[in-house]
Order: C-alpha cells, then structure tokens, then sequence
DNA sequence: CTTGTTTGCACAATCGATGGTGCAAAGACT
DNA sequence: AGTCTTTGCACCATCGATTGTGCAAACAAG
C-alpha cells in the first residue's frame, strides 16, 4: 500500500506531486479551472493525481470557506412511519439528483426540538431546510430567518414562507363521501353511525375534519359534535377512545375515519382484545395509505398522499428567487379497499 | 431587533464585546476552561454574551480544526420500509443522547451506492459509521478503513469488523415451525405444501433458509428444492413468483413463509387480482413484523427483529477499543397473529 | 525592437474554532 | 525587597479549501 493510507490526500499533497500551486489545483478540481485559465494539460495532470490517490475534497473546508456545505435538511416528525419515510426517502432521491448530501432528521413533533434541531442543521451550514409536518413551523422559521438560510413547509403549513401540503380539505370530503357510499342503499349509514378519530389541533386534522363535516351534512344531513374524536397522534389514545365508544355502545361505530395510520394502530390493538364479529359490519376511512391496511378483514378505503408531487413542488418553489408565503395544495388520491400500490422502492434494481 | 440578524455570532465577535481574546471565549464555551485557568467571572461573561447574542458554534469550522464533525452516519438500504425505518428513528435517539447528531442515507442495496455514499460521508468528517444491511459490507468497510473511520456492520454481516446482526437462523426456526404448529393435527402440513418465497443470496436470506429447511425436515420428514423461492426483495418479483405458482396448482400453498415485508408486499398484488376464498386456507409467517399484517384475513405469523437490542449492542461493541470482527447475534422475537406491538412511536409526548 | 495583450499560474488572505506556548501580573514566601 | 509560583489570559499557527489579485512569460502588433 502506497503512503495514501490513513490520511486523506489534500490539495497542497496534490500541489506537490503536480508542481502546481494549492490554488490551482483547487481550481482544477472544483470545476473553476476554465475561468482560472488553467492549461487543459495541468488540469489532466492534476485530475489523474487525484484519481490515482483517490483525493476527495473536505467538505469542512469548502463549506467553511464558502460558507456552503453541499447540504440540505429534512425535518421531519418521525422517521417510522410509511407516509414520513416515504418522505424521506423521496426527498433522498431529489437531493442526491442535485449532486448535493440529505440529511433527515426528526424532532418529535415538539416544538422546542425542532428549534434546536434546525439549530443543529445551521451549525452546520446546511445550504436549505425542508420543515415537514411540524407543529410550529413559524417557530422553525424563525431560526433560519435570522440566519439567512432559505427554508419550506410541507404537509403542515407556516404563516411564513411557502407551504406545500396535501388538500386535507378536499381529501377529508374524498374520504368521507367514499365511505358513505360503500354502504349499500338499502342498509345506508346513520349519521351517528360515521365517527372520526385520531389527529389534534393542528391544520391537517382541522381541514380533514372540516371536509368531513362537511361531506356528512351534505349526504347525511346532519352531524353531531360527538363524531369527532380528535385524540391525538399517540395509537394508545385512540384504542382509548375506540375502547370507550365499545363500553357505551356495544360495538363500534359502523362507518370509522381515521385521521392517520398511526391512529389505525390504535384500532388494532382494539381489535387484538376483541373477537372478528365486532368487525363485520364495519368501513373503515383512514388518511393514510398503508397496503397491509388496505388489506385488512374489513373494508379499508385510504387516501394516498402524494409524495412525489408534494417533493417535487417542494423543490421547485423552494428555488425561486423570493417565493411568497402561500399556500401550494396537492391533491391526495382514494385508495379503494385491497389495493397494493407501487411506492418508490420499485424503482430499486433488484437483481434478485 | 439588534444586529444579531443575518450573520451568525462568532468567537471573535464574542471575543470584540467581551474584550477578551478568542481563544478565551472559544475555550469557555466549549467546555476546556477550567483546563486553560480562566476565571470564573470572565466566563460568566462570556457565558452572558453568548446567550444574548445566541451564539453557537460553527461546526464546520470546529471539525476542520479538530477533525472532527460530531456527525455519526448510519448507512441503510432505503428508509421506507418499517423495519430499517425503525432503524432510523432508534438510532436518532442515541445519537442524540450522545449529543451527536445522526446522519442517516439510504444506498438502495447498490454495492457502488454504498461505497459512493460512505464516501460522502466521510468527506463530512463523520466520526463514526453504522453500516445497516448492506450488500456488500466489506467494500463499505475497505472506504472506511483507509482514512480510519470507525465502524461497525448491523443486520449483515462483513468480515472486517463487528457485526450485530438479527440470529435469523434462530428466527428462521421459530417462524417455521410456528407455521407449521398452526396447522390443526387432523389436517397437518405436507411437505410439499410449505414454500418460502423472497429474499436473495445475503447472509440473512441463507440463514433464514436454513433454519427454514432444518425445521421441515425435523418436523415433516421432507423438504422439496422447489419449495424455496428466492425472487429477491423486489415486491414485484414476488408477485409474479405467486402468480406462477397459481398458474400451475391453481391455488397457492397452505403455508407461506415470506422472506420480509417487501416481499408480502408482492404477495398484496397476487392477491389485489384473485378473489378472497383463495386465502382461506392460507397461513403466511412473515420476517418481519407490521402491525397491518398482523390482521389480515389469514393467520399471519410474524417476526419482529429486536431493532433496540442491535442498536443498543452496536453502540456498545463500537466504542471498544479494537473490537474484534466476530458476530453479534440478538434474538429476534416470534409476533402471534393479531397482534399489535407498540413501538418506538409510543415514547412520543403526545398531549392531543 | 518596443509596447500592448493574453495566457497561465502563484500568492496570500480568509472562513471560525482549537490548542500549544509564552508571558505579565498577582500572590506566596524568605 | 527579591525570588518563586501560580493565576489568567493573549498570541499565533493550524485545519483544507476558495478566491481576489498580481505578475512573469509568451505572443501579437506596430
């Protein structure tokens, strides 16, 4: 093994071995040598340096000198969960398409986190911040604006900048006018029979819960305040809830809207303590796509949040010059009962 | 608001309204000022001025110096499965509680991608690297080696250095015979009517079927080649391995031992396309655990692999000294059908 | 052959934090 | 008062890359 071992080779090694100067062979590397007038002859010598002793820039360097560190933030709530991972994994690819470093992180749906880990981010230099379904995003803001560093919403809206999120209003009316219709004419749902569940105070629930509201006043004519149940993101809350219905009534309402896949889990440890036939009659809505959902005993119709177009909007708006702080709605897609959709992992080769 | 906006504060900025000199107020606030004798009153000092004017420190900057990044890296295949996403959202939670900060990329099980991506990383001066279920560890290890960078191998296993890994032989067994046990004595299994489907040739792949295999013989006496069918993770090859069973027995097999979700994943579309009384003698154990399987229409027995227990192992075997390259196995843990876990979600705060 | 222009590159400051070294002032001791 | 310690801090080189500027050599023009 030749001396490249243990310590990575640094421009003024390469300077050495070439007889060029630091500056020059900073130049030839990073791209600038054209606009440097460096000799196309010394640029190959020093890239074939390079090549042969597999010099890599350090990124610490270039970023402090810069004040640019090739990366780019995703906040997101938490990374276990099919709709967020899928977030992540998505945004993964947009960046890496731009030749520049994702980094994910997560920070709990708690405010105070997420300030201090945007914090973290800027300390080192991220060059952009993408804010996903945080509950205060205008706290978040405020970091990056003090520093500088351009930054989005998506899935939960801020006051001040861009937000890219899902149509919940309109995905919240998809959703309910689906379930409703999936019961046959001659046994029709109630409007007591159609409960919502899960989800909190924030925007994304608020608008589902409006369209939902509405959907049922319109097809049902009516709809009491008791529906709605909002418990929370954690699944306990909502088995709690579910639990409670079960205690007072018997059985569970015939028609269910779930405010997200986490709250479904909810569900199912409900049904772990309760035998099948509770579940006979019942339609389930849940604003998530999950395929293992979509499968389950009973009919499951979910919506579909569109990812790639959220990201991609993303990243479009994100690189206008001064974007205005409005609002950009992608409309989510209704995902009929045992369906198995394609998600990005299809695009893996896979040479089994 | 004062002149704090725009530019982050720095040591000499500090160092001007304190009137001390910058490597005074640069030792005070990382710590080494009691080493460098400095008085407690011109701390406090600086102590006051770095609040108010909320100075934090440039990393880049300090990593260029020393170094160092405090940036730890975990390499995974993708992010939008359950299992690797859990991965994610474990290893945050140490990594911050080290007061690190976690840097997680997907490679897409593409050897070049993960020897390219730890490159990336390294170039960020990261100062440790946890490689989770890559295709080719050793390569990953031969990038990390050069410039001495620690790390350590999770879920599959490399030769060069540690590797905490899920005991799926072990686990293979469990799943295997528990299928197999969940047949009713008077209508018992036969050999020929137990497949394994997915996966490919990886470490865990080989010793799930080989805990697979072992289990048939000892129980059912008899173990046909044909019944493994490794299709590799892609969903849609598994489909259409389903499909071509279907094709030629007109039915699937009683009992289905699935390689991991992904894999389930393919056997969702066979069965978007076939009518239910297809699966009514079908009894599936999956590796891997999902909540939503758990419940669906036929007895699904799964696995969950102990995600906390690797993690926690892996920390541990990294910071030894010269740990040595042998392989750490953690039990996996065998999921009855109709069961809901909780997971790491539930330590979220949640005040609905 | 002189003057002007272009080519090709070297020099040196800079980004912000770290840590070894040196040194004045304060205190201890004789 | 003179010497020795200790205290408290400032100075400066350094990490590796970027970039504005300067300048000699090569070449062109007159």
């Amino acid at each position: 093994m030749t001396k490249t071992s243990k310590k990575k080779a640094t421009i003024y090694d390469l300077s050495v071995l070439s007889g060029s100067s630091p500056s020059t062979v900073s130049a030839v590397l990073n791209g600038t040598w054209q606009k440097r007038r460096i000799k196309e002859s010394t640029a190959a010598l020093i890239r074939d340096l390079a090549e042969t002793h597999q010099y890599t820039a350090n990124r610490q360097a270039r970023g402090l000198r810069s004040s640019r560190s090739g990366l780019i933030g995703l906040l997101l709530p938490v990374h276990d969960n099919r709709y967020f991972s899928s977030m992540a994994q998505t945004f993964e690819a947009h960046v890496r398409s731009k030749g520049q470093c994702p980094i994910v992180v997560s920070a709990s749906r708690d405010p105070e986190e997420e300030r201090k880990t945007a914090e973290t981010l800027i300390s080192y230099s991220i060059d952009e911040l993408f804010i996903c379904g945080a509950t205060d995003p205008d706290g978040v803001h405020e970091v990056c604006e003090t520093v500088g560093l351009k930054h989005i919403n998506i899935d939960l809206p801020g006051t001040k900048v861009p937000s890219v999120i899902s149509d919940n209003y309109q995905g919240g009316r998809m959703l309910t006018e689906a379930i409703i219709r999936h019961f046959p004419a001659d046994q029709p749902l109630r409007p007591d029979e159609l409960y919502l569940f899960g989800g909190r105070d924030d925007h994304a629930s608020r608008e589902r819960i409006r369209g939902f509201r509405a959907v049922k006043r319109e097809l049902l004519g009516e709809d009491p305040d008791g529906c709605i149940q909002p418990t929370g993101y954690a699944p306990n809350n909502a088995r709690l809830a579910f639990e409670a219905f079960y205690e007072k009534h018997g059985k569970l309402p015939r028609g269910v809207f779930i405010n997200s896949s986490i709250n479904f889990e909810g569900l199912l440890r409900f049904m772990a303590g309760h035998p099948h036939e509770n579940f006979a009659d019942l339609t389930v809505g849940c604003y998530d796509y999950d395929p293992f959902a979509s499968f389950l005993p009973f009919p499951v119709i979910m919506i579909r949040q569109d990812v790639e177009g959220m990201i991609t909007k993303a990243f479009e708006v994100i690189e206008e010059g001064r974007p205005q702080p409005r609002i950009h709605l992608i409309s989510p897609e209704l995902v009929q009962p045992r369906t198995a959709l394609t998600g990005p992992l299809d695009a893996l080769k896979d040479i089994g």
